[in-house]
DNA sequence: GATGAATGAGTGTTCATTCAT
DNA sequence: CATGAATGAACACTCATTCAT
């Protein structure tokens, strides 16, 4: 897991080349073959680096969530008011998408496809329960309105890649801060009790 | 209305059985012998109603979005206001989505994917811009905050499809009335000025 | 074997739909459904008429053979001398293979394949053993250059079919009666003993 | 000689398995598992050498037509007059199809075949130009008798394959010298003018 | 007789994976 | 470490043939 670091460089190709051909062909459409193809090795180096196909998915997976991770929380622990924390995930979320549109798909595509084992995705699901614990808080302290905070949390979550589509979809990658300010105001006079700030 | 004219029971058969397994498994992962298996006829069967596993796809995804669109309207019409348009899509959608999990789910994976072709793509959408329509007149009519009106529909969409989510997985069908309004809520204050109703 | 006389429409159509079809595309790579399609008669109504696909093509093979037939022995035994004979084997071959370019060409392509059966082949066999005669005849008379009659009757068939190669590729049909004498006396000049009529 | 370079292993004994099953079964009737049962290489090493079944036959055919070739030109050039040169292709020929007949059978069955793709073809009758030039030349040099040097050329071939069958149809190898000997002269007989030589 | 929906064995081909080099 | 030839199970699809109507 912590590999990371400093990547065998045929290793990095393999997996570089697997996210592009995976995002824009898909899994299934994507034989191994190809991929060793465009990473410029042989078929059998890939499986010298993951056990299987599957395993290479998963490693994709585990470091794309985990770079959103390092992404979303920049500034996050500065942020004094609920509203601040939100507001900094929504933006740090965005920027993070509209740079690495590649990963944000890859994650977005698989992130319910069994394709990820259930392991990876329990390690992975770990990183980001400091989420959860911001939405109950803010449930607890009374600033949403009444609804079950998961509600709340697939709310956000929903609207926020909604942005990154639109964003993505018609080339606004120029105007993602200015978006992504106003998708947050979508949210937050949504989800927040009127008069709340 | 369930089904297009008078289906011959063998292509129902073997289009519930595809619907099924689609979702359950993906595409890829479900062979056509096991949806012949599935609707209990002979490999053979299939490919007489459909030349190919994409035509299946296909007509299943055609006919879904039919019928979503059948229930999206229904009261449509006769709604007075642009709010009340808004209340009725998103419960109807809501209210369709949780009865017809399969086919909101199959919607879903498969609204973005190459596997279904161009063509049938391109008929389903024209059933749908009365939606556009409506935006646009909110947009004009000074209604919603000021956005792109595609903003808005995405942000709509992608907070209903949550909601449906959010249904589902927690086995909260029998609230979903209750869930749709609140939804409803979270959306409209998002989107439209204050004061308006 | 006799029914030839008075064929049923649909069979007759099947024949000839199959004739050309096979001719055109070849035997495996014409399925019987095409065939009922360009008949324009229902699948099942091939194997009405026909039990097997083999059985239909024996019989085109059959049919085709015995209007071969009639077409050699056309003034044949009018002939009085055995190059008269000869010549007139000669000649009604080529105009018949002109004259039924399909019919022709199913015979040469299929009169080697084991597609045709054993039996069939055997009957129609026997209906040219006149010619066997002919050239054994020949060859006890000292009329031939010494030499296999078999060898002389290969000499001849390939020669012919040769010529109606030639006419056919070259679209020469109007000239197919000259070729077919300037063919018979290469033959001729070939077989026969220098200064023998 | 007998092999373009050198040939791995496996992709010979393909070759080889394919080349018998084909003349002895014809191409439809010959499954790929099946070639690669006999050649005892698994199913997915024949489509490891050959892209396709007909990139298989068309590279069997692009083989024989070469060996061929290199077979029918000992000693043409080194014939003297037109005769000489004629009478060596004639008993190259024959020579070699008696001592390859499967190749021979091979190159009698598919050239003419859609099976092969028109490329091959090409590419392959280039090598056997050398022919019609000797064909133009004698009917140039009023050695033949009048008439299109391709109906002279289409009549050799005839006879020569014609002579071909008749030495394996009835095991006649061993006489196969004297038998193209005796075809020579009849198709010499034809061909040329009186008095030639 | 005539139909065409239904059958299922059989085909060409793909591709994740292995392993000798 | 790295290679790529070799493997064979699995797949989408075809088509001769049957049979209830």
């Amino acid at each position: 897991m912590d590999k990371t670091d400093i990547l065998p460089d045929k290793k990095e190709a393999i997996m570089n080349a697997a996210l592009l051909l995976f995002t824009k062909r898909g899994f299934y459409q994507t034989p191994t073959s190809l991929i060793s193809k465009e990473a410029k090795v042989a078929t059998g180096t890939l499986f010298h680096y993951f056990k299987t196909k599957e395993e290479l998915i998963d490693s994709i997976y585990a470091i794309s969530k985990k770079e959103y991770k390092e992404a979303l929380i920049k500034g996050f622990y500065e942020s004094s008011t609920i509203k601040e924390k939100m507001r900094t995930l929504c933006k740090n979320s965005i920027r993070w998408a509209v740079k690495n549109p590649e990963k944000h798909m890859f994650i977005r595509l698989f992130c319910s496809s069994p394709v990820i084992s259930g392991e990876i995705r329990e390690d992975v699901e770990k990183r980001f329960t400091f989420i959860d614990d911001l939405f109950s808080e803010a449930s607890e302290s009374e600033i949403f309105t009444d609804a079950d905070p998961r509600l709340h949390f697939i709310f956000c979550i929903s609207s926020i890649n909604g942005a990154c589509d639109y964003i993505i979809e018609n080339g606004l990658q120029d105007k993602s801060e200015a978006i992504s300010e106003t998708v947050f105001n979508l949210i937050w006079d949504g989800i927040a009790k009127k008069g709340i700030n």
